[in-house]
DNA sequence: CCAGTATCCTGCAGGC
DNA sequence: TGCCTGCAGGATACTG
């Protein structure tokens, strides 16, 4: 199985075991060590911010993560999971993995833990008020499981002369699709990686956000029914074999027409795709 | 404004 | 067997 990069869905179905595991439960304290990551990583702040409050809700914006915390509208956790991250959900005491760079103390032996080799996630504190100026979400587009995706990703990809890859790449246009759910949207929809956005119809641009709406909808029910919140025996939550149809697979056939996949790189992005279907 | 590229970082696969 | 190189990619600063 690849182990993969965490994208909407993998966010997604941590955001539903964070719920069920944290949700309503009191914070006792938040430890680690400052850390260079894509924010710097300030537990000490965190800790003075959210120690003795209860999770009141978690919620999800395109790969981001933010942890409510009571009483009502008094800041958030945001947090990132970049490439490598992962949030595990342990019992106090589980043995502790390296490269966890926050552990979040939570009542009833629960622990919430920040695993991430590469650091280019992230893990901050906001502010009351912050989040409708934070940077990153500011500039975040369209969720891609609203129910106007079909209609609003054509006209939001027609104008453009990229590469129909890396518009579903850009995050200011539709949020939480990367490299992996891309590569089989287009391939689901038939679109060739490197077309582009002008040059495709807008029919074919609104089956395409249906594709996009099919792969992480049964990527997220692959989650859902596959993980345990407390999963042995690391506690990993987020990753799982939704088995992939084209990501990954250049040279072995392709699973609708036979023919050989290829790959090809996009923006310094590796893309496998069927020259014979999609088009 | 827009499109394309370099950069951060570590683990690991592949080659010799 | 072991070392070395290069690739993997999300967000963003930077360049043309």
């Amino acid at each position: 199985m690849l182990r993969a990069v965490p994208e909407l869905p993998e966010v997604e179905t941590t955001r539903l075991a964070l719920k069920r595991c944290i949700a309503g439960r009191r914070i006792l304290a938040v430890l680690g060590k400052p850390m260079t990551m894509r924010r710097p990583l300030e537990p000490r702040e965190i800790d003075r911010e959210i120690r003795g409050r209860r999770v009141t809700a978690l919620r999800r914006r395109g790969k981001y993560l933010l942890i409510d915390v009571e009483p009502h509208d008094s800041g958030s956790l945001l947090a990132h999971l970049g490439m490598s991250g992962r949030f595990a959900i342990h019992r106090r005491g589980d043995p502790v993995v390296s490269h966890t760079h926050l552990t979040i103390l939570i009542e009833d032996d629960v622990e919430i833990r920040l695993i991430d080799p590469r650091r280019f996630g992230f893990v901050s504190w906001l502010k009351p008020g912050a989040e409708d100026s934070d940077p990153s979400l500011a500039r975040l587009g369209l969720e891609p499981l609203d129910a106007t995706l079909p209609r609003m990703l054509p006209v939001l990809y027609k104008p453009r002369r990229s590469p129909i890859k890396s518009l579903l790449l850009d995050q200011t246009l539709v949020a939480g699709i990367g490299n992996i759910y891309a590569t089989e949207a287009l391939w689901r929809a038939g679109i060739r990686p490197d077309r582009k956005g002008q040059r495709i119809s807008l029919d074919r641009l609104g089956e395409l956000a249906r594709c996009v709406q099919a792969v992480l909808n049964e990527a997220i029910e692959c989650g859902g029914t596959t993980l345990r919140d407390f999963s042995a025996p690391d506690g990993n939550l987020g990753y799982f074999a939704i088995s992939l149809s084209a990501y990954g697979n250049q040279g072995t056939p392709c699973p609708r027409c036979g023919h050989t996949l290829v790959h090809m790189v996009l923006g310094g992005r590796t893309t496998a795709w069927c020259r014979q279907c999609q088009r």
